[in-house]
DNA sequence: ATCTTACTTTAGAAAGC
DNA sequence: GCTTTAAAAAGTAAGAT
């Protein structure tokens, strides 16, 4: 029996082209909610309330989007971006391949953990584990190759990864790891 | 040909100036901080073999060398906080830790989290505990990292939590003001730590 | 004393300083 | 390197009540 470890994606942050040579200032003057300080960030910045993201757009018509939780909102919240910018009489591509550059998912093997001991299991090498500084002990995985932040709670948060399966994967493997090292 | 010999010079010119004044920098921050000429000297090889590693680049000195005596306290067991080493730099606490965490990572200083243990003298002594108390808060710790009671939780926090507990057993009270301020963290912290430490160990405190 | 807000860490893209 | 976005984990901190 395979054990609930309560894998959630958390944010889905991808990244896509939807034109070229976008006219911020016009955007952010006709889109009430649109927030433009190109004094402080380069990109203007779009909100969607459902799915709840935030988009960056740039001049060049590269534009990132974060804040969804799966990748599917990802992908529905930049049509909604493209259909706002579109209805404005600026030319865009309707339907841009949008491509995922990171997941951040939260999982929980159940059980609490003894962080100074995994530490000393994993390898000092391969792990940070600083409390002075941060709660959770830094681990880098080259399988899936994500970053997991595990804490004394037995939860943890993956991130780094680019498909929703590199976060169960990792959470599996680490499962099996401190499960071998009799640390769980 | 002889460009070259010139530049070579040059360099060293540099690379000794560089070190000479991080040494000096070293030097300042070790009497600041009241530390052994051994913890100075572990600093300064650490300082050397970061600079022979070109761990510098991209990286201020004074970042490398404040990072360089934070692991070197560590390492001597008489440790420091990144707040105690950064009120001797000119780099920001963030800074000197992520240096630390850099150097410690590429010179393979595999160095295991400071036990709450190792604060307890240095807070003792700067509170006028005995050496008995001092021995009780350092029994509390080590029930506690048995327990697994630790894990995530600041070091000083815990040991400020010990030594107040164990302040108030051993007779010689000490208000959680008064430990907070040696030990560099807030009255609610000690009090979430004290807490939990004492209903965890078993331990009744009588107020 | 307790609540709220906020900052620490991780990853990644975007354009420009 | 920094700037901006979003989100989780848990500890600590600061200001308000």
């Amino acid at each position: 029996m395979k054990k609930d470890y309560k894998i959630k994606i958390e944010n889905v942050v991808a990244s896509t082209q939807i034109g070229e040579n976008i006219d911020l200032n016009k955007i952010a003057k006709e889109v009430k909610d649109a927030e433009y300080k190109p004094k402080q960030f380069p990109g203007l910045v779009l909100r969607t309330k459902e799915p709840k993201a935030a988009a960056l757009i740039f001049r060049s018509g590269k534009v990132v989007c974060t804040g969804s939780k799966s990748v599917e909102d990802a992908n529905r919240a930049v049509r909604q971006v493209v259909k706002i910018i579109s209805e404005l009489g600026i030319p865009v591509i309707l339907e841009p391949e949008v491509k995922v550059q990171n997941i951040v998912a939260s999982a929980d093997l159940g059980v609490d953990l003894n962080l100074n001991a995994i530490a000393i299991g994993l390898g000092l090498e391969n792990i940070e584990y600083e409390p002075e500084q941060f709660p959770g002990l830094v681990y880098r995985l080259d399988k899936p190759r994500v970053v997991v932040l595990i804490f004394g709670s037995g939860k943890m948060v993956v991130t780094g990864g680019k498909n929703p399966e590199d976060a169960v994967k990792a959470v599996e493997r680490i499962a099996e790891e401190l499960s071998a090292l009799g640390l769980m | 040909r002889l460009r070259k010999w010139q530049r070579r010079i040059r360099i060293s010119n540099a690379t000794e100036r560089n070190l000479a004044f991080a040494l000096s920098e070293l030097d300042r921050m070790a009497s600041a901080l009241g530390l052994p000429k051994s913890v100075r000297e572990t600093a300064a090889v650490i300082y050397r073999k970061a600079v022979d590693k070109n761990l510098i680049r991209g990286r201020s000195i004074e970042g490398v060398v404040a990072a360089a005596l934070y692991a070197a306290c560590r390492q001597a067991g008489v440790p420091r906080t990144l707040d105690e080493i950064a009120t001797y730099s000119r780099v920001d606490r963030k800074e000197i830790g992520r240096t630390y965490r850099f150097i410690a990572r590429e010179l393979g200083l595999k160095l295991m989290p400071t036990s709450p243990a190792d604060y307890v003298p240095r807070f003792c002594a700067a509170l006028g505990l005995s050496g008995d108390v001092q021995k009780k808060a350092i029994e509390i710790i080590k029930k506690a990292e048995e327990k697994e009671l630790t894990s995530g939780r600041g070091p000083t926090g815990v040991a400020a939590a010990a030594i107040y507990i164990a302040s108030i057993l051993g007779g010689e009270r000490r208000t959680q003001r008064e430990v907070a301020e040696v030990a560099g963290v807030t009255e609610v912290t000690i009090r979430n730590r004290y807490k939990e430490l004492a209903e965890r160990l078993g331990i009744e405190i009588i107020l």
